[in-house]
RNA sequence: GCGCCCGUAGCUCAGUCGGAUAGAGCAUCGGAUUCCUAAUCCGGAGGCCACAGGUUCGAAUCCUGUCGGGCGCACCA
């Protein structure tokens, strides 16, 4: 099941060749720091990891602020405001600052010259969809584990949001410099598809003329599974109708949990995502690798034979002493220790777990899960046995992920597991489309519960995130066709004509590139989808002008030199859209109908 | 009982590894507009960032406690 050709995913690993606005101004700013330190102003050992360079809340204050002064103030056994004064000169030298100023308790604000941000346009024209790229990530592998569906059935929306936020997470890490590796854990192993076999094997004498009547409780009843029984009976005939079950389970559920995965990918095939690997756990079992990762743990006494404390709260009426090899996870912030390995002698699914994770860690500098939030109990043994197992050198996080609740005009809709009558994702993206269903699922930070309406998704007004976003750059698309309609000539942009308000639209979209890097290092990629919404009502507001003043409209059909310039600025906004969607999987829309 | 996540405008939510006067959409109120550069636009009001302490130049953000909400709590997966 585990496939070993890893391609980089969907956004490949590229260098990049212009460092961001933000980052050249903080190398500026390093270096009149370094003029200080050569001066004696400044000690040479001072911290300097807490200086930002970012543009200030109130766009009044300037283009850039730095809070230097007040983060040096005290190394440097002085004030904010006097040691400002010095770096602030030392500022002004630079040949983009036409000032730097000190406001507040020691902020240093500087005002740049409008070819910065003329220069920024051209920056975008040319790397086009590398616009953004970051570098952080160099020389980094990370492994991020997302979906990991039971292979029981076909996915349902509770698998969606994870499925989006881990390939969105990987999208935005390949981009930001990262190499990444999309990974997807299959628990074949468990109970749960020995029960899925029989259930095949009900359909199996189904396909074969029997009437199997209702299925049994405990089986999985989901229609699903009736062409596997097909399958199953084209490939052995009659020969297991009537069989031991020892003699066709272990066929039956490798060829049902093959047929599940198959249908997995279909799913997740349609919201565009594909895995690098498939990990089977019962490979895993079967290669040793439990045994090899306890055999590692005893060795340093962080498993040990021991009886399960009983359960916290309510004690369950069959609960029983019993001893089991437990792990010291207490040792690593769990509030108890855990078994590996239940009382016949099987592996837990925690035990088979931590060997998993063991494994992921030897090929990978950090490691990510995107769990369902329902897990959110099992979070400290599994980072407990990673640390363990890492000696505490591989960076780990688990994001949980929280549930949707579906509405259909306000109303939750109600799914009940037992009928199989639950919403498949397949239902979902056949009905609003795989753009819309991604672009939803990042509208809301991952830990925050989430309300997914089918009316609303599809809204086409200025309170739907989605139809927003595309509604703009399916305006920038316009403009081409427009133009053409009416014959103008275009000419050479002159950036010197853009106004203020068209400078303050190039200034949030050269943020683009802070804004992939903050959401890269927090893991956060809803930080895009609200960037996008933000410079998408810049360039809305924008827009909105031309119809109080023709003067303003991006076209003024009288001076070419002037819509050249605005289609040249359009265009670029364009481009930071198409960029920031892409790392989201949706396709930015020319059209809206 | 314990653990995890959360508590920001009337509602739904943002808030940059701690920064300046805490932001947006909806709703509300006041204006504009009948336009095809379409599926409205502009503006106002609205806040003890649950509460109380602490850390420091500076806290919605970090720490502790309290209150309130959600989820989880045997060898299931």
């Amino acid at each position: 099941m585990r496939r070993a050709g890893r391609c980089g995913g969907g956004v490949a690993n590229k260098r990049i060749s212009v460092v961001s606005l933000y980052t050249r101004f903080r190398q500026s700013l390093d270096t009149v720091l370094d003029q200080l330190v050569a001066a004696g102003t400044l000690p040479a050992d001072a911290d300097r990891a807490g200086i930002t360079v970012e543009p200030p809340r109130d766009p009044s204050h300037g283009d850039l602020a730095t809070n230097a002064a007040m983060v040096l103030a005290k190394p440097a056994r002085t004030s904010p405001r006097v040691l400002a004064e010095a770096i602030a000169a030392g500022l002004t030298a630079i040949a983009d600052v036409e000032a730097a100023d000190i406001a507040g308790p020691g902020f240093i604000n500087l005002r740049l010259a409008p070819t910065v941000w003329a220069e920024e346009l051209r920056t975008i024209a040319q790397e086009r969809e590398d616009y953004g790229r970051s570098g952080i990530g160099a020389g980094k592998t990370v492994n991020i584990e997302y979906v990991s569906a039971n292979p029981t059935g076909p996915m349902h929306m509770g698998h969606c949001r994870g499925a989006v936020v881990g390939d969105a997470l990987a999208d935005l890490l390949a981009f930001a410099g990262h190499k990444v590796v999309r990974e997807y854990y299959v628990n074949d192993a468990g109970g749960q598809v020995d029960t899925l076999a029989r259930s095949a094997h009900l359909r199996y004498r189904e396909a074969l003329g029997e009437d199997i009547g209702e299925i049994p409780e405990g089986l999985y009843p989901g229609d699903y599974l009736v062409p596997v029984g097909k399958l199953l009976a084209d490939a052995y005939g009659d020969r297991y109708v009537a069989a031991p079950v020892a003699e066709w389970l272990a066929e039956f559920r490798t060829r049902t949990v093959a047929a599940m995965m198959d249908m997995i990918r279909a799913d997740l095939a349609l919201l565009g995502i594909r895995h690098d690997v498939f990990a089977s756990e019962a490979e895993l079992q079967a290669a040793g690798k439990p045994d090899d990762a306890e055999a590692w743990l005893r060795a340093r006494d962080l498993v040990y034979d021991g009886v399960l404390e009983a359960p916290k709260g309510e004690t369950p009426e069959d609960w029983e002493p019993v001893e089991l090899p437990l792990f010291r996870s207490s040792r690593f912030g769990d509030d108890q220790d855990r078994p590996i390995k239940k009382s016949n002698g099987s592996w837990t699914y925690f035990g088979a777990d931590l060997a998993y994770h063991y494994q992921k860690a030897q090929s990978a500098d950090e490691l990510i899960d995107i769990w369902g939030a329902d897990h959110a109990g099992t979070v400290k043994r599994i980072k407990a046995a990673v640390a363990a197992l890492t000696e505490e050198k591989t960076r780990f996080d688990v994001k949980l992920v929280q549930m949707v609740r579906l509405l259909r005009a306000g109303e939750p809709i109600k799914m009940s597991k037992r009928s199989g009558n639950f919403v498949t994702l397949a239902d979902v993206v056949g009905e609003v489309g795989k753009d819309v269903v991604r672009f939803t699922m990042l509208t809301r930070k991952a830990d925050a519960q989430m309300d997914f309406d089918f009316a609303k998704v599809v809204e086409a007004s200025r309170d739907n995130p989605v139809w927003y976003v595309q509604y703009a750059h399916a305006r920038i698309a316009s403009l081409h066709r427009k133009i053409g309609e009416l014959g103008i000539a275009l000419t050479t942009p002159d950036l010197a004509r853009l106004n203020e308000a068209e400078l303050a639209v190039v200034g949030l979209a050269a943020q683009f590139p802070r804004i992939v890097e903050s959401a890269a290092v927090s893991r956060e990629p809803h930080r895009i989808a609200f960037y996008l919404g933000d410079l998408a009502a810049a360039f809305h507001a924008l827009w909105n002008m031309g119809n109080d003043d023709p003067a303003l409209r991006m076209i003024v059909e009288a001076d070419p030199v002037l819509t050249a310039t605005r289609l040249f600025l359009a265009d670029q906004i364009g481009q930071v859209i198409r960029n920031g969607l892409k790392l989201m999987g949706v396709e930015a829309a020319e059209e809206l109908n």
